[in-house]
RNA sequence: GCCGGAGUGGCGGAAUUGGCAGACGCCCGGGACUUAAAAUCCCGUGGGAGUGAUCCCGUGCCGGUUCGACCCCGGUCUCCGGCACCA
C-alpha cells in the first residue's frame, strides 16, 4: 500500500477513529494531570474534550486540508494510546515535525506546522476551563473576607434560597449573577466583600415531600442544601463558602428561638384568641402576607377564618418607625410606596357615640368634619356589644342578627371580596346611636362591610360623603345629609373630595368652612368635650407567629396550670425538634409535635411542676429575618453576632430580592432589626442601607415559566451546553434588570458567540505593546466610564453591549497587549473562569480577580475630533467633522462651508445658530428680502 | 376604585439637565468557505418612493411649548404589577 493510500484510508476513517482514539487519548493526559480524579469524572472530562477538539467546532473551511494531512493526526493518537503518561501535545508535534519534515506529502512545512496548532490550539473549552477555575478559587478561598480589614467594608447581599427539591432556577441565577458582578466589581475596587450565601431550609415544601416519601425532612433537606450548593458552585459565584447558614442548624435556630424569648420579654409576644387566616388544604394558619386573592399563597387553597390561640407578634409597635425609617435608606421607590401602602397608615379621630342602652361605641373616621353628616352607624358582625346585648335580650330581632352574624363568619375571605359588589346588613331592633355633635338618635346595623379587625370595627356612617356608606344606605333607605357643598346631588351621588373645594355646610359651627380647615376645628372641639380625639390607625395587624407544623423551629414556651406562659431558660436553648414518626399535619389544627408526649410534658422552669411544651413551630419567615446578621460572625457560640462583627459589617450595603418580599420578609427582618437595634444587639436602626429589585425570567415567548408548561430552563443545562460565563452573560444581557424578561436560547447563542470571540481574538492574534494602543485608547476610556458607572447602576445590558462594542474595535483596529487586559479586568465579573484562563495564558500574572478595576481619563474619553450632525431650520441636513476644542465661531463656519449646507443657504440670511459642543449645531435662515 | 410602572423596528432592548432615534444582541436576507450541512467570516437590515444623488414618513393617540420633543406641559387610550369594603 503506498502511503497516499493508507492516509485515504484513514482519511475515509477519520471522524470514525477521532473520537474513541481522541477519547482514550484525552483520557489518559487528564489521568496523568489530575491522578486523584474519579473515573468518571475523567471520562466525562476527555469527551468534553474531544468535542473541543473535533475539527467540525469551527475548523471545517480547513477541513479539506486536514483531511489531506491527517497522517499526522491518526500518528497522534496512536502515540498518546501507547504513551499514555508522557506529554502527549509534546511528543505529537516532535513525532510529526520529524516525521513530516515537509509537512506531509509535499506541502510546506509552515502550513502544515500553522494547520498542527490550529488543530492542537487551546480551544475555548469552557468545561475544563470553568473546573478548574472553580476548583482552585475554592481550594485557595480566593473570596473568604476577614472581618476587621483596613479597606473600606462592602457587604453584599441576595436572598438566600430555600432549597427546593426542584433544584436552582434560572430566577436564582438573576439576581445572584447581578450581586456577584458587583461584588467582583469592588473587590476589584479595593474593598472588603462580604458575599455570603446560606439556605432558608425550613419550610413546607420539605416537608410535605419527607411525608409522601417517608424520608426524615431533615435528611431530604441536607440532600437538597447539598444539590444547591454544587449548582451555585456552578455558576461561579464569589461567595465565600465559609460563612454558609442553615436555618435548620440548631446552632442557627438556637438564635432565632433566643430572639424570640427577648420579644417575649419585652411584651412584643403574646398568645391570643382571635379570628386567623386557615388554610384548608395546608391545615395550617397563615399570617395575612401570607393569603394572595383569598387563597393560600402557597397552594391556591381557599382560605377560611377560623378562631385559633396564636403566637403573635407585635409588629404594629412599630408601624410609625418602619414607615419614618424608609426615609433613611436607600430602597427603590416601588419597595418604599409598597412597605407604605401596607403599613397604610391614616390619620383621622376617635369619636364617642352613646348607645341609648348606655354603652359608649367608639368609632375611628378619617373625616370628623362630617359628624354633622353621620345618619346611622354600623358594627363589625363580630363587634363585642352584640354578644352582650343578645345576651341581655335588647334586641328584638335577634334571630335575624344571629343568623347574619354565622352567615359572615362562615364566608371564606374569596367570598367576601367576591361579594364586595352588593352590601348586607341587619338593623338592629331596640338599640339606636346617639350623634354626640347634635344628639340626635341614629339606627344601628350590623354589616360584614365594616372588618372586626380595622379600627374599633364600628363606624360612623356618613352616606352623603362616602362611596360605601351611600350604596348601603340606598339599599337601607338611610337619610343622606349634605355637609360638604360643592359637588354634584348627594342623593344621585356621595361627594368624597377631601380638598380645597368643598365648604361645610348644615354643620352649625363648622358651616363655611373648608373641609381642610373644618378637621382641626372639629377635632379640637370633639377634645375639649372629652367625646373624641386626633387618632393613627395602621392597615398593618399584628404578625401571626405560630404554624400547626413540624419543620420550623419550636416555639421555647412552655404552659404551666399555676404560673402560666414560661419562657425556656435561655441556656437550655435550642430546643431541639424531636424526632416522629409521622409529620403529617392532624385534623384538629394541632401541629404533630402534640403527640410526642415525651416532649411536650415538661416541668415548669418557674415552680418546677408538671407542664406542657408549646407545640406549634415558627413560620418559615422567623430564620429569614436576621439571617444576614449571622454571615457576619457564624461560627459564634456565644452570641447571636461578635459586636466587633456587626460594628464592622453593619449595616448590609446593598441587598438585592425579589418584589414578592417586599411586605413579607423585608418588613419583617427590619421590624427584627429594629427590636434588635432596641435591645443592643445591633448598632444600626436599619438592616439594609439598599435595597433594589430585579424582574422575573420568562419563558421563550414571554410565558410564565411553569412545570406544567414544560418551559422550565434549568440553569445546569444551560451550563453544560454552553457554559457558565455564557449564562452569567446572557442572564446579565437579558434586558431591562429592573424589568421582566423572557428567556430566548437564540439570544443564549449570541452571547456565547461573544465569548467565543473574545476567546480567538485573545488566542488567535498576537498583541504588542502594553500601552493602550492609539486607534482604542478613547474607546476604551470610554468603555471603562459606561461599564464601571452601569454595573453600579445595575445597567448590566448596557454594560455588556459597551464590552461587545470594543471586541469589535478590536476586531477592527487590532489589540494590543495592554488593550487586552483592560478588556480583560471589564469583562471578568461577568466571565471571570474565561477571563481568568485568558489572563494566565497572557502571563498578565496574579488572579484577574483580584487585580485593580481599571481607571479611566475622563479628557481621554473624548476623540480629537468629532462628528457633528448640522439642522437647518430643526431637520439634520448634514454632518461635518470638526476638531474637539473648535470654538463656536468656527464650528458655524465649518458648517455653513458644507456643500448641502451652503446650497440651502443661498439667498438666505442666517438669523440664528446654536452650538452644542460635540453633539450639533443648528442654524435658522430667512429668505433675503 | 386606589397606588406604582411601562408603551420605541420582526424580537429583547439603547438613547433624558430637550440635541443625529433604533447602540448592542437576536431573527431575517445576500455573499465567501464547504460535495453538502453545521460552524465561522464579510455585507445588508425601521417603513415608503426613486436607476441614482436624494426625498418623505416614523418613539400608543390628540394637541401645545421650542431653532429642535421618545424626553417637557395638557388631554386621552392600552398594558403590566401591587393593594383593595381599611371607614
Amino acid at each position: 500500500m503506498k502511503p497516499f493510500e493508507t492516509v485515504s484510508l484513514l482519511s475515509n476513517q477519520f471522524k470514525k477513529a477521532v473520537t474513541p482514539l481522541g477519547g482514550v487519548a484525552a483520557f489518559f493526559m487528564l489521568w496523568n494531570e489530575n491522578p486523584g480524579s474519579t473515573y468518571s469524572a475523567l471520562l466525562r472530562s476527555s469527551l468534553c474534550r474531544v468535542r473541543a477538539c473535533e475539527p467540525s467546532e469551527s475548523l471545517s473551511y480547513r477541513r479539506h486540508h486536514i483531511a489531506a494531512n491527517d497522517m499526522p493526526f491518526a500518528a497522534m493518537f496512536f502515540v498518546s494510546f501507547f504513551a499514555p503518561y508522557s506529554c502527549i501535545s509534546y511528543i505529537i508535534s516532535v513525532y510529526c515535525m520529524s516525521v513530516y519534515p515537509n509537512g506531509g506529502f509535499g506541502r510546506k512545512a509552515v502550513e502544515t506546522e500553522f494547520q498542527i496548532q490550529e488543530v492542537f490550539k487551546l480551544k475555548y473549552d469552557f468545561t475544563a476551563i470553568e473546573k478548574k477555575w472553580q476548583t482552585k478559587w475554592k481550594e485557595e478561598k480566593t473570596f473568604a473576607c476577614k472581618t476587621g480589614e483596613d479597606k473600606p467594608k462592602f457587604y453584599a447581599l441576595v436572598e438566600f434560597p430555600y432549597p427546593s427539591g426542584n433544584g436552582l432556577h434560572v430566577g436564582h441565577a438573576r439576581p445572584y449573577t447581578a450581586m456577584d458582578v458587583v461584588a467582583r466589581k469592588r473587590r476589584m475596587d479595593g474593598q472588603n466583600v462580604l458575599f455570603p450565601m446560606g439556605f432558608d431550609a425550613f419550610g413546607l415544601p420539605t416537608e410535605n415531600y419527607a411525608i409522601k416519601n417517608h424520608i426524615h425532612p431533615a435528611k431530604v433537606t441536607e440532600d437538597n442544601i447539598a444539590n444547591f450548593t454544587r449548582q451555585l458552585e456552578m455558576l461561579g459565584y464569589s461567595f465565600d463558602w465559609d460563612r454558609v447558614v442553615d436555618t435548620t442548624d440548631p446552632n442557627y435556630y438556637k438564635w432565632t428561638q433566643w430572639i424570640f424569648l427577648q420579644l417575649w420579654k419585652k411584651g412584643l409576644a403574646y398568645k391570643s384568641t382571635m379570628p386567623v387566616n386557615w388554610c384548608t388544604s395546608c391545615k395550617c394558619v397563615l399570617a395575612n402576607e401570607e393569603v394572595v386573592d383569598g387563597g393560600c399563597e402557597r397552594c391556591g387553597s381557599p382560605v377560611i377564618r377560623k378562631e385559633k390561640s396564636q403566637w403573635m407578634l407585635k409588629i404594629t409597635a412599630y408601624a410609625q418607625r418602619l414607615i419614618d425609617d424608609l426615609d433613611e435608606v436607600d430602597f427603590i421607590e416601588r419597595v418604599k410606596v409598597q412597605q407604605k401602602n401596607w403599613i397604610g397608615r391614616s390619620t383621622g379621630a376617635e369619636v364617642t357615640f352613646k348607645a341609648t342602652t348606655g354603652e359608649d361605641i367608639v368609632v375611628f373616621t378619617t373625616r370628623p368634619d362630617t359628624l354633622f353628616g353621620a345618619t346611622y352607624m354600623v358594627l363589625s358582625p363580630e363587634h363585642e356589644f352584640i354578644r352582650s346585648w343578645l345576651d341581655a335580650g335588647k334586641l328584638a330581632n335577634a334571630d335575624e342578627v344571629i343568623a347574619y352574624q354565622k352567615a359572615a363568619a362562615s364566608k371564606s375571605d374569596l367570598e367576601r371580596t367576591e361579594l364586595n359588589k352588593e352590601k348586607t346588613g341587619v338593623k338592629l331592633d331596640g338599640v339606636a346611636g346617639i350623634n354626640p355633635v347634635n344628639g340626635k338618635q341614629i339606627p344601628i346595623f350590623i354589616s360584614d362591610y365594616v372588618l372586626a379587625t380595622y379600627g374599633t370595627g364600628a363606624i360612623m356612617a356618613v352616606p352623603a360623603h362616602d362611596d360605601r356608606d351611600w350604596e348601603f344606605a340606598k339599599k337601607f333607605g338611610c337619610e343622606i345629609i349634605e355637609v360638604v357643598s360643592g359637588g354634584e346631588d348627594v342623593q344621585q351621588a356621595a361627594f368624597t373630595a377631601k380638598d380645597e373645594t368643598g365648604i361645610m355646610v348644615n354643620s352649625e359651627f363648622l358651616n363655611g368652612l373648608t373641609v381642610k380647615d373644618a378637621i382641626p376645628a372639629i377635632t379640637k372641639w370633639l377634645e375639649e368635650k372629652g367625646i373624641g380625639q386626633s387618632k393613627v390607625n395602621y392597615k398593618l395587624r399584628d404578625w401571626v407567629f405560630s404554624r400547626q407544623r413540624y419543620w420550623g423551629e419550636p416555639i421555647p414556651m412552655i404552659w404551666c396550670d399555676k404560673c402560666g406562659w414560661q419562657p425556656m431558660p435561655e441556656e437550655q436553648l435550642p430546643l431541639l425538634l424531636p424526632e416522629v414518626e409521622s409529620y403529617e399535619p392532624t385534623d384538629d389544627g394541632e401541629s404533630p409535635l402534640s403527640k410526642m408526649t415525651d416532649w411536650v410534658n415538661t416541668t415548669c422552669p418557674c415552680c418546677g411542676g408538671a407542664a406542657k411544651r408549646e407545640t406549634d413551630t415558627m413560620p418559615q419567615w422567623a430564620g429569614s429575618s436576621w439571617y444576614f446578621l449571622r454571615y457576619m460572625d457564624n461560627h459564634n457560640n456565644d452570641e447571636l453576632v461578635s459586636k466587633a462583627a456587626e460594628n464592622y459589617w453593619g449595616p448590609v450595603d446593598w441587598y438585592n430580592g425579589g418584589m414578592e418580599h417586599t411586605t413579607l420578609h423585608l418588613l419583617y427582618s427590619r421590624f427584627w432589626h429594629k427590636f434588635l437595634y432596641d435591645i443592643g444587639v445591633v448598632s444600626t436602626p436599619e438592616p439594609y442601607a439598599k435595597r433594589t429589585s430585579h424582574g422575573m425570567i420568562l419563558g421563550e415567548g414571554g410565558i410564565k415559566m411553569s412545570k406544567s408548561r414544560g418551559n422550565v430552563v434549568n440553569p445546569n443545562d444551560v451550563i453544560e451546553e454552553f457554559g457558565a460565563d455564557t449564562m452569567r452573560t446572557y442572564i446579565m444581557f437579558i434586558g431591562d434588570f429592573e424589568k421582566a424578561a423572557a428567556w430566548s436560547t437564540n439570544a443564549v447563542k449570541g452571547c456565547k458567540r461573544f465569548l467565543d470571540r473574545v476567546w480567538n481574538l485573545a488566542t488567535d492574534q498576537e498583541h504588542v505593546g502594553d500601552e493602550y494602543s492609539k486607534a482604542n485608547e478613547s474607546a476604551i476610556h470610554k468603555a471603562i466610564k459606561k461599564v464601571s458607572e452601569d454595573i453600579e447602576a445595575m445597567k448590566f445590558n448596557t454594560a455588556i453591549a459597551t464590552l461587545m462594542a470594543l471586541v469589535n474595535d478590536f476586531y477592527a483596529n487590532g489589540a494590543s497587549r495592554g488593550d487586552m487586559k483592560a478588556l480583560l479586568l471589564m469583562l471578568s465579573p461577568f466571565a471571570p473562569h474565561m477571563c481568568e484562563e485568558l489572563w494566565e495564558m497572557a502571563g498578565y500574572g496574579g488572579n484577574v480577580c483580584l487585580q485593580a478595576w481599571p481607571e479611566y481619563d475622563e479628557t481621554k474619553t473624548v476623540s480629537a475630533t468629532v462628528q457633528m450632525a448640522v439642522q437647518v431650520s430643526g431637520k439634520v441636513k448634514a454632518n461635518i467633522i470638526v476638531s474637539a476644542d473648535s470654538s463656536d465661531e468656527e464650528i458655524v463656519a465649518a458648517a455653513l462651508a458644507d456643500p448641502k449646507v451652503a446650497k440651502l443657504a443661498e439667498g438666505m440670511t442666517l438669523i440664528k445658530s446654536i452650538v452644542v459642543k460635540g453633539k450639533l449645531v443648528s442654524l435658522i435662515f430667512k429668505p433675503q428680502a
